[in-house]
DNA sequence: AATATAAGTAAGTGATCACTTACTTATATT
DNA sequence: AATATAAGTAAGTGATCACTTACTTATATT
């Protein structure tokens, strides 16, 4: 016998790169089924149906992204430093998961009840990481890399938008470009912009 | 017999509400025939399928869009003033349609292939918008409002994202705080970060 | 060898959906 | 009054989809 835990592994494995590759949308579960070399009915052996394999891949992906956040966060180097890394770790975040950042700004998302399993986990995948941007600022105001007047609530959105508008522009230009081109000139604006003045 | 116009614009408008209620996916032919107080076939009598009707409205709304920004752009104010009233209005503009911002930032977009008509008239929408707020920075950049050395690109880049991201927050917490109150200081922020050092 | 468990197969089910066909009725213009 | 045109009605069509039922087969553990 197969390890138990193959079948379901595959079942993810499948869905994610449905998502990667066709969108949320044209997502089946017939399509999941035939990805992951197996038949409808085992699907729901493995999960209640589609949406609890969503909700799964979302917390795997979000508790990733979170960590290489935490990590950044932990290192000893400065707020600036800091803020530079974290740019270039969403970009690659960006790159390898584009299928999950689809789930992240998808319309069943927006439109989902507030207590809706998928919701609440990209919800919180967001909050985490804007508290985390919002925090190194702090600390880049005491420090003083960054300006003490700085808006922190405001500073963060900017630097957050930032990154979800380039991988907007990068999906609507149909990922022809290179995200990591941007990695130094997005730190360099960073640092610049909330300097002391 | 009604104006020849009339029943045309019920399906837009009927269109419109729908896709701001509950989203692009939930989108129906026979919606949108019992919000517009009509059948289902006159719907084709007016427009070739459901994809047509939503180029339309894309093209009518991103033309406002674009005309409100122009309008701002030549006035005859400082750059910093100009960035002021582009954000003020992009808030109102994101209050008003909704329904619209769910096409703009829709899966159908992003996958759809370049040739694909809601996606051209997305694409324009989103590069006229980013292309103005980058004359605003140049000129400033002139005339001393913001600092020579300024990243236009990814200013511009900065500050529609920020905007993207506050319109996707605000979704996400179900429409249930005032957009506006934000005015005053992302404005402030902006023209703190840009002024020369 | 017996047993438990997951994988697999075959067939189907009810609901939804965009869009069509064929025909009739109301009304503005001439 | 005749005509053109849009609105309206009734019925349907083929495709897709998430999920189900009932049953059989393979294999790891005891």
């Amino acid at each position: 016998m197969e390890q138990p835990i193959t079948k379901r592994e595959k079942i993810l494995q499948a869905t994610l790169e449905l998502v990667q590759e066709q969108g949320l949308n044209e997502l089946t579960t017939a399509k999941i089924a035939r990805r992951s070399a197996t038949a409808e009915t085992i699907i729901y052996r493995h999960f209640s149906g589609k949406q609890e394999i969503l909700v799964e891949l979302l917390q795997r992906v979000g508790s990733d992204f979170q960590k290489s956040a935490e990590v950044i966060f932990a290192e000893d180097i400065s707020p600036a430093e800091k803020l530079s890394k974290m740019s270039a770790s969403h970009l690659s975040f960006i790159k390898q998961t584009k299928g999950i950042s689809r789930i992240l700004f998808s319309e069943q998302i927006h439109l989902a009840a507030p207590a809706d399993p998928l919701k609440i986990a990209a919800r919180a995948i967001a909050a985490n990481y804007r508290n985390c941007v919002k925090q190194i600022i702090c600390d880049g105001k005491i420090t003083g890399d960054f300006d003490a007047d700085l808006d922190a609530e405001t500073a963060s959105r900017s630097f957050m938008g930032l990154h979800y508008l380039v991988m907007h522009e990068w999906s609507l230009d149909s990922f022809s470009w290179d995200l990591q081109e941007l990695n130094t000139s997005i730190a360099d604006y960073y640092i610049k912009a909330w300097k002391a003045k």
